[in-house]
DNA sequence: CTGAAAGCGCTTACAG
DNA sequence: CTGAAAGCGCTTACAG
């Protein structure tokens, strides 16, 4: 049981708001009240029970974040800077994953953890628009990620169709003229690959490529093993790609594994771009191009506009924000020289 | 604003204590009164304000977790690990990070966000024991990791000793006799790879092979881009090492892709053992043969321990738990054949 | 099985 | 510049 408030008043012979101001930094406090009073904190070693001020303040102080896998080190990297981006603004982060599944983004969108959490960051997978229409609570909501919902929510996320042209525009400008993609799924309407696939189909169409469907490989999940099935099964019916475009970095480092496995060799028979820049991609024994996006950017993004929210911005429009990205070349998709 | 149990009684036209029964599942309560009230439940759409109940119990459902550096792909893995151990507990997990910096784990051990965390899982890099003497606050704290404390606070690590000599024997079982250590520190005495060099230092010894402290680099950090940095300064005094034990994945990792960008081919030339068995190094082009902890043991014997100790478990002596770990033998340490 | 009331530890108008 | 008092929304003995 630590020392409460009023412990310290009764000690220090005052009245508990004066505790209080002190506690705060009211200002106007003459400075030998504010000794006394500390002197009988030191003595007492109180600390501020915060669960009593976010009662009465209707304000924790904690946002959540949740992402699909924290096992991927992009979602991992973005927490980090989420992390970093809220402490900023003296917040602390709750983290959940969702492992992508509909059920689980349902219950995190819906406000877990109701008024312990002042705001909410969600990179969802499988959540769909119709989840978001009755979300009870107050709690603000930030979408993130490549998933675009007509629902009235901030949105921050790269342009994912510009950065995939990026990306294949790359591998023609080598002159690659079969570029497969790495990750699109069964049905295409709404998953996450969505936008990078047709990115992928626009630019090949500008740059007078064909698109063949047997150069698209579909997938469970978007981890490195994945990628190594995808570009197994690509091979294996004889697709014959000299150039890959992955869905992410890890199913890109998961493909280059696949094809050095079969004695291909990257850059050389086969060029490989990834998404995401993931700090691995850059110490494979290849080391991966890929379309960086500005990840700093993003959790800041996310961040500031849960803050401005919770700050009663007047009439914040719900907005979709658009952080930058590059692409970062590096050796996987090397001209062909030797 | 959100109802409160007090509308909710209001509508129901029945006490507080009633409303408070049924969100409670307390079990005396007629099936009549229960549908009563419930009915106004989902009329006021009432969800309890979690804040009052922490305040009330004193208690929050909320661990902490606090790992140096979310981008170690080992401790994104350990986060999430624990995320699932302290949901299975009905805990949710409020996540920071220390950067490893000695003044940010202090802050850290001696309670962030008092009362707003039931208990903290710490894996420090720099605290020193002295740090831990004068905690305040009630929360249970557990160590994880390889920094050991004399200290009354439970540790829950693998022995990492041993661990390390399992390693240096596979490598010396190969018939490698100029085996290095990537990831000392200059101060050696409490430094977290003090017990992994020791490991290097009894196995040599006991395999009858001398140890040469040229093959020992020191580093500043623990990243892929240190495990480069290392294994550059190595070569470049001339050290010419045929294996290299590197304090963990990450930096094998980098340590492998300044091997190749000199020439020297893996395994062939230099064997490579890691440390972690992250996900990466199964998929690096040259898979990496690594010290496998067991990960899932260790988050959830940290959470369980945490759980105990909030259930009052009495006379709970501070213990020293040591999951197990694998040498999982990768093609880093494949045998000489080709 | 249900109700009336106190209290968890703060903050904040409201006085003075 | 400081004090007395109400109230944030719960839970929990204590009665009945």
């Amino acid at each position: 049981m630590g020392a409460s408030l009023k412990d310290v008043a009764q000690l220090a012979g005052v009245s508990v708001k004066t505790v209080s101001n002190v506690v705060n930094n009211y200002p106007h406090v003459t400075p030998a009240m504010r000794e006394r009073v500390q002197r009988a904190i030191d003595e007492l070693g109180y600390r501020p029970n915060l669960t009593a001020r976010h009662l009465r303040k209707g304000r924790t102080g904690i946002i959540a974040l949740a992402v699909p896998e924290l096992g991927n080190p992009y979602f991992a990297e973005l927490a980090g800077a989420v992390i970093d981006a809220a402490a900023r603004h003296d917040y602390t982060v709750l983290l959940d994953h969702t492992a992508g599944l509909r059920e689980k983004e349902v219950l995190v969108s819906q406000g877990f953890r109701a008024h312990v959490i002042d705001g909410l960051i969600l990179s969802p997978i499988e959540l769909e628009a119709e989840d978001l229409l009755g979300r009870p609570g107050d709690a603000p909501l930030v979408l993130v990620g490549e998933r675009e919902y007509d629902a009235p929510y901030d949105h921050i996320a790269i342009d994912n169709v510009a950065a995939a042209r990026t990306a294949v525009r790359h591998l023609a400008g080598l002159g690659r003229q079969r570029i497969a993609f790495l990750g699109a799924r069964r049905e295409m309407a709404r998953q996450p690959a969505h936008l990078r696939l047709r990115g992928w189909r626009e630019e090949l169409t500008a740059a007078g490529l064909p698109h063949d469907d047997s150069l698209v490989a579909a997938t469970d999940g978007y981890g490195r093993w994945d990628g190594a099935a995808a570009m197994n099964a690509l091979l294996d019916r004889g697709a014959q790609p000299d150039a890959v475009f992955a869905y992410n970095d890890l199913m890109a480092l998961g493909a280059m594994r696949a094809l050095v496995e079969r004695g291909l060799r990257v850059p050389q028979d086969v060029s490989v771009v990834g998404f995401d820049d993931v700090e691995e991609g850059r110490f494979s024994t290849v080391a991966l191009t890929t379309v960086s996006p500005d990840k700093q950017a993003i959790a800041r993004l996310a961040v500031e506009r849960v803050v401005a929210r919770l700050a009663g911005a007047p009439q914040l429009q719900p907005e979709r924000i658009r952080p930058g990205y590059t692409l970062v070349a590096r050796e996987s998709t090397a001209p062909r020289t030797g």
